[in-house]
DNA sequence: TGCTTACTTGTAATCATTTCAATTTTATTA
DNA sequence: TAATAAAATTGAAATGATTACAAGTAAGCA
């Protein structure tokens, strides 16, 4: 449940990922604020700290994060993503009624998202390695 | 696996939405192609026989029908809904590397999303009925 | 057949996300 | 510390999936 940031900058130092003060910002966001938050949440909260701070830096910064498995991102919403410091494998549930990810629940969907590498791509990924 | 289509048109009408040829195109669409299309997929597939088609009423239709719990939307793409006719729960796989959604897989990312309706909402409904 | 209501259509609007080029910062080396 | 190259930040503009809207059309019913 809880992220060392220090042993997350050191994943950066490790992925070559500079540790620039944006993207600092934007880790301690996420681990101070584990409500799932939108890009639009992380602006706003950071707002006031970093006055400069750009949506176009949010977006990069997640993105290099999830490229590196530092972050997940959440489709549960249909028109805007959430993001994730905690990368361990859970669920995530939403509320028909209210619209918030809670805990104790009636469950009426369930939807599981698989990714990784099919057998025919795993077959050509061998073919390299000889 | 296999779809009723005459039991579909009977819960449309069970949910009081019109046959409407476009509408029933896209069930059969749906029913036909098994590979979880999206809007844009199901659009050229039925634009040589109805020409006239537009993508607002595949947009309508699928929302109708998902509403009605006849199809549901699937969000593993990032960037765009795909659809599918089988509401069965059952998991979806996307490779990391062909992209495509296939059988027998090596998992790198798992990903469950619930919905329903949480404690709070559940008390409040029961306050409603008495 | 005619009536009412819901559906379809094309266009325009919305809005999350990406692209891009100029500026700034980071990390490294002297 | 100063010089340098590579990478990151920024804001404006572009993109593209989805939705809103209003006028025309079709479904269902008597
Ligand atoms: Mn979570
Ligand atoms: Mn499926
Ligand atoms: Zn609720
Ligand atoms: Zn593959």
């Amino acid at each position: 449940m809880k992220t060392n940031l220090e042993g997350i900058t050191n994943k950066l130092k490790d992925n070559n990922i500079r540790l620039s003060h944006q993207r600092l910002k934007v880790l301690e966001y996420l681990d101070r604020h584990r409500i799932h938050p939108t890009v639009e949440q992380i602006y706003h909260g950071l707002n006031e700290e970093i006055p400069t701070l750009s949506k176009t830096t949010i977006y990069n910064t997640l993105n290099k994060l999830i490229e590196a498995g530092l972050v997940k991102v959440i489709t549960i919403e249909d028109n805007e993503a959430r993001y994730d410091i905690n990368t361990d494998f859970h669920g995530h549930f939403k509320c028909r009624t209210c619209e918030k990810g809670l805990d104790g629940f009636r469950i009426y969907t369930r939807d599981m998202y698989f990714s990784g590498i099919c057998p025919r791509c795993s077959e050509q990924e061998k073919c390299k390695d000889s």
